[in-house]
DNA sequence: CTGAAAGCGCTTACAG
DNA sequence: CTGAAAGCGCTTACAG
């Protein structure tokens, strides 16, 4: 492979400028060292030949890339899904917004992205995240993307930042206060709604977020003498389509409703909500639903969705930032940093009834 | 800035293998000479150390990093966007899907992907483009990223390939064959829907894609003595938001409904028949409506859309495989890349009439 | 303030 | 097949 051919160097720009190549090197990255005339002749040297300093020979003498690797999870639509649900890319809303937040904060220093999806139904091969750890400073990890043993052995050779997952001895993560705010939605529903049992629809099993919110549900219930629903029957994974599923699943052997159904996201409360209406039942009349993230779509639903906001885009940022500290080479102060959360009280808990949204179509 | 201590380096693999850097190398890189026996001990080394090459030196020496850069336009919900067009987001189902095809093509050849998002109301500042090109073999851009001497100035230095834009003389370009889709388009509502005064509902004005096709449009309907709509009271910007505001401002105005509405995108048709079934029109009764790209929303918009499929994921594909040959060292045989669209009839156009589909909430 | 020179960690002719 | 050595294009002590 070669590249194109006019390979401008430093040399060419230093020859231009009649400087040593160390002047051009130094006015390129803003020292304060040269003086004003020899910046501009550098400076002009450099517009007129179109120079772009080449970045694998800074990284390599800086010990600096300026590139973090970010892997993530994507779902990509295919006949399984159901039509209807299509809305379901928006189950990736989480993740973007997150991405977002992490874009946001690496532009603040400086830093590009080197994005890596994942298929939800694959994990990520070992070639594939060598390769991304050789070209970057740092790796963000979103939830599900690598299991524990797999992070500590990166992060013994790179800094790591996991999302929403849980801080190995070598890695940091960062997650919403679930415990708080899914005990908060629960006291809620059971105090203002009077609500006795409540069920958990839940994420995938291995979600740190899912099993977090699902032991604060069966506390808080059990701190009241209610009762918590969970367990195979109520899992779910975060998506519209399995929400409606194990509500259907439900309806179908009969099992009667309870009284609260609380749901592991946003997005799978979409989907419950859509199969009980499909069956005739009117919420929050016939059960009080919930969500959680208040991703956009909670707002809007009919009826509008009582749910746990979390601060998703500064999560994101939070996890750069902590990853930028340990390029920096600082350790970490704690290994786990939790975000606050707040519960939002629409109307799908029973609270204030909205006038229905318009629907788009 | 100080890196992780523990600094692997092949030099460290070599005296554990007992070999010489130059065979880590050579076997690190699948090289087919060194014998079985040394392969074996280098890639135990490798192995026990837990060694990934730093990509840096790898890309200084070989003269090719393995990553491309990715520029896309990025909208960014605020309060001015009406919630319900808040599936507004799938507005960038067009730039995302052409991303996945990107991806999935530039994993093929084992690159990966520095991507970088500019907010649709800002343009891509030169010290970022700078920072971009640095880092990668070539670059990718979207649509309104650059503009046309910005972009010949890129590519005088690196390889570039842009998407539904415009070719330079530096640069190739990738697109769907508007010209064609679009006047089969403009054929079928003449001769089977005898529409008589067909409106362009425009995206950009700078939009490539949109000028081919309102020429398309133009001249199909000159053609067949039929009048054309365009102009600043068509003029939308591939929005659902910009097609509901179209729609409005020509009906607040009292102008009369043309026959037909082509629309820019499958996104700007949604806010228009949304803003025309809110004022009471019907679909096709009223007024036929078509759309262009066929998303999935395209599908099950009410009625379901008449559009023009774009191979969305392929043209990112071709595009990153134009660039990576680019990289290559091979000359583009051509400049514009083409790709075959397909008129798909549905009922907003007034063919086949089926059964509405079922709304979200 | 400025320059000559070493060195970052690899790859790859060049010899053997 | 294998190794010693040069070189990729920068940054940065080290002198002056």
């Amino acid at each position: 492979m070669k590249s194109k051919d006019q390979a401008l160097t430093i040399y060419d720009v230093a020859q231009r400028a009649g400087v040593s190549i160390a002047s051009v090197s130094r006015v390129l990255n803003g020292h304060t060292s040269p003086r004003p005339e020899t910046r501009e002749r550098v400076l002009q040297a450099v517009a007129e030949l179109g120079f772009v300093p080449d970045g694998a020979a800074r990284a390599l003498s800086s010990r600096l890339k300026e590139v973090v690797a970010v892997v993530y999870r994507q779902l990509w639509l295919d006949d399984t899904v159901e039509p209807v649900f299509e809305s379901e890319a928006e189950n990736l809303a989480f993740v973007d917004v997150m991405n977002r937040g992490i874009e946001v904060a690496a532009r603040h220093k400086g830093f590009d992205l080197l994005m890596s999806s994942v298929d939800v139904h694959d994990h990520l091969p070992v070639a594939r995240l060598h390769s991304l750890a050789g070209k970057s400073d740092g790796v963000l990890l979103h939830d599900r993307v690598l299991n524990p043993s797999a992070i500590v052995r990166l992060a013994e050779r790179l800094p790591v930042v996991t999302l929403a997952a849980t801080p190995t001895r070598a890695s940091v993560n960062v997650v919403g206060d679930n415990a708080t705010g899914m005990r908060e939605l629960v006291r809620h529903l059971i105090e203002a709604h009077d609500a006795r049992t409540i069920a958990f629809l839940s994420g995938h099993a291995d979600s740190p977020d899912s099993v977090m919110r699902t032991k604060a549900v069966q506390e808080t219930a059990a701190d009241y003498g209610a009762t918590a629903l969970t367990g195979p029957a109520w899992q779910g994974e975060y998506s519209a389509n399995s929400g409606a599923r194990v509500i259907r699943n439900l309806l179908d052997a009969r099992n009667p409703l309870p009284d609260a159904i609380a749901c592991a996201n946003d997005q799978s409360a979409l989907g419950a909500v859509y199969a009980l209406r499909a069956r005739g039942y009117r919420i929050p009349d016939d059960v009080l639903i919930t969500g959680f993230d208040d991703m956009p779509l909670a707002r809007h639903l009919n009826p509008p969705l009582t749910t746990v906001r979390q601060p998703v885009q500064q999560m994101g940022a939070l996890a750069f930032d902590a990853l930028y500290s340990m390029i920096d080479g600082k350790r970490p102060e704690q290994r786990q940093l939790t975000l606050p959360v707040e519960v939002v009280l629409r109307s799908s808990c029973g609270c204030e009834q909205q006038a229905p949204v318009r629907t788009l179509t």
